[in-house]
DNA sequence: GTGAAAGCGCTAACAC
DNA sequence: GTGTTAGCGCTTTCAC
């Protein structure tokens, strides 16, 4: 569905090509074309006289006729998980993205469909294997940068993730030191990676210390409702509940006056901590102890590695970590 | 700074191009086009037979070539402000933006610089005046819908905004009837044209019903604990206060707590609202009453008007509003 | 109803 | 160090 036929203005207010750039820097297209893009032919003379030229007609190159050519459209795409609520660990990780791509001078184009317009590479965030839209993406046959890994098939070109296990071991640690002894954990029941490492390292963790697994499920960007009645039973059938750690974004924060009016108090008679640090564990009250993601970053680094994969600078299949920490407030330290 | 020279494959499992297509159906390229974009020139039996092929191939039409040609590159920017805060606000923005474009074929990118892709039309979310990057979008000399009435000089192509005035009086209204005689309101300091809405309908209310104005600052995005403090002083200094109406997404939750530690109970002997609704206030104790302002529906509708105005469906100079409304929870209903 | 040919703006191959 | 030429894939005259 085009979207109409207007034209570029035509005559004396189009836009300069760099026809025009040489033509009024006495150059072939060539040259112009060589000293704009600083490859090494042209001479110290020409090249400053073509660049001052090029500023003058504010010249700025058609993407379009560029990309026709060479097939690299310096755009990437950008694909992140779509839950009812906005959780805030998405808009900073596009923020991130974003940002950096125009340090890069990529642009970026956001895929909500599995339709893939014609970019370089692609983003992931939080793939999950049983989405149709994510395997349809992955195997676009262009390079893949996924933020956390790809618990599917199909292996993206590079990875950044981030050391979950530790940080929720720490996490853990840190309740069993301030005295939980039954920690319970509540999952997401997504298939991200990050959530089933959640999910295998509290068992582990609970086996380790020989600690009753105690782990309640709710759908991720469950209503807040849903998460309160998931609490709510929990505190009923487990009294002796000392600890509350949950796997997602924002549930720590929904369920806490689930907890008060069960007429415990966190900080004090029960310990709460979150996997996913945000505004609504800072706010909270108690403000929740949480892990930090900095997702920010993570979005920055994605664009980053897949710039160096694009570029041939780093080989696909490389994989990085990102270095994530756990933030201790006053639900585990009243 | 391009990405590198990768080429697209050649060969037999180079994409088809439009004369593969062609060649395939034995018909001209001229033809294959027409048929493919659905032109009347061509019968009925050609058509089908092309389509037939083009499907067959796996045929895709080459963006660029497209767009060289018709200067035409069905993609839209999209730049909302930033701020600390992950507002909820915008993210749920973003997603109605991309996917009512995914469903009209039209590309989404994000702009956070100034430097603008090339692109059919502009999308800006809540501009500022006095932000330049907003400013140099609004003179780029394409089309642009903004999200809310713009402030500045120029005019946009096309507005879609909502009706903070009649909300914010209903809201005021509510609290009246609930009893509150002295409403205080807490501003955002930013220039977007709802948050100046807010305080001109707050001023009016006030005089209009005779109620002394009381009017408090924090700058939008402010950390929980600058809003806290912001409580905290109004409390102190005006004990009487029986009524508090936040504009910032997501404060009303964030300065509930200190509310609280001030021995004061919401929905009780102190209102509470916000201008703006999020899951913050739906998982607020109590639920915040807000204004929904249905972020979602608003995205989508700014690019459908976008969409009109570009194939001139529309004509520029179109001002839409969306219907937004008050929800009245706990904390104004106890 | 269909086809041939030109050309959008750019860069790469190949002269010189 | 620089210029000439060809051509990326598409749409659009213009001819038949």
């Amino acid at each position: 569905m085009p979207t109409g036929s207007r034209r570029l203005p035509t005559g004396p207010d189009a836009p300069a090509t760099i026809a025009d750039v040489a033509r009024e820097a006495g150059v072939s297209k060539t040259t112009a074309s060589d000293a704009l893009r600083g490859h090494g032919r042209v001479s110290d003379a020409t090249r400053r006289s073509v660049l001052d030229t090029a500023r003058r007609l504010g010249y700025a190159p058609n993407r379009s006729a560029r990309s026709l050519r060479t097939s690299v459209t310096d755009t990437i795409a950008l694909h992140i998980p779509e839950f009812l609520t906005g959780a805030e660990y998405y808009m900073s990780f596009v923020f991130g993205v974003a940002e950096q791509a125009a340090r890069a001078g990529l642009n970026v184009t956001l895929v909500s469909s599995g339709r893939l317009p014609q970019v370089d590479g692609l983003i992931l965030c939080d793939p999950m294997p049983e989405n149709p839209v994510v395997g349809r993406l992955m195997s676009a046959g262009i390079p893949v940068v996924t933020a956390e890994r790809f618990g599917g098939d199909a292996q993206p070109t590079g990875v950044i993730w981030s050391d979950h296990e530790t940080a929720l071991t720490e996490l853990l640690d840190h309740l069993r030191a301030r005295g939980a002894r039954r920690p319970v954990f509540i999952a997401s029941d997504t298939t991200a990676d990050w959530a089933l490492t959640l999910q295998r390292t509290y068992a582990r963790w609970c086996a380790r210390h020989d600690i009753q697994l105690l782990l309640r499920k709710a759908p991720f960007g469950s209503p807040p409702e849903a998460l309160r009645g998931v609490v709510r039973e929990l505190l009923v059938e487990n009294p002796h509940t000392d600890a509350i750690v949950c796997a997602a974004d924002g549930a720590a924060a929904a369920v806490l006056p689930e907890i008060r009016s069960a007429g415990r108090v966190v900080g004090e008679d029960l310990l709460l901590v979150s996997c996913v640090d945000s505004l609504a564990m800072r706010t909270a009250e108690p403000p929740i102890t949480a892990i930090d993601l900095r997702p920010r970053h993570m979005g920055a680094e994605c664009v980053r590695l897949l710039r160096e994969i694009l570029t041939g600078e780093t080989p696909p299949g490389t994989a990085r970590t990102l270095a994530i920490e756990m933030i201790v407030r006053a639900s585990t330290r009243s």
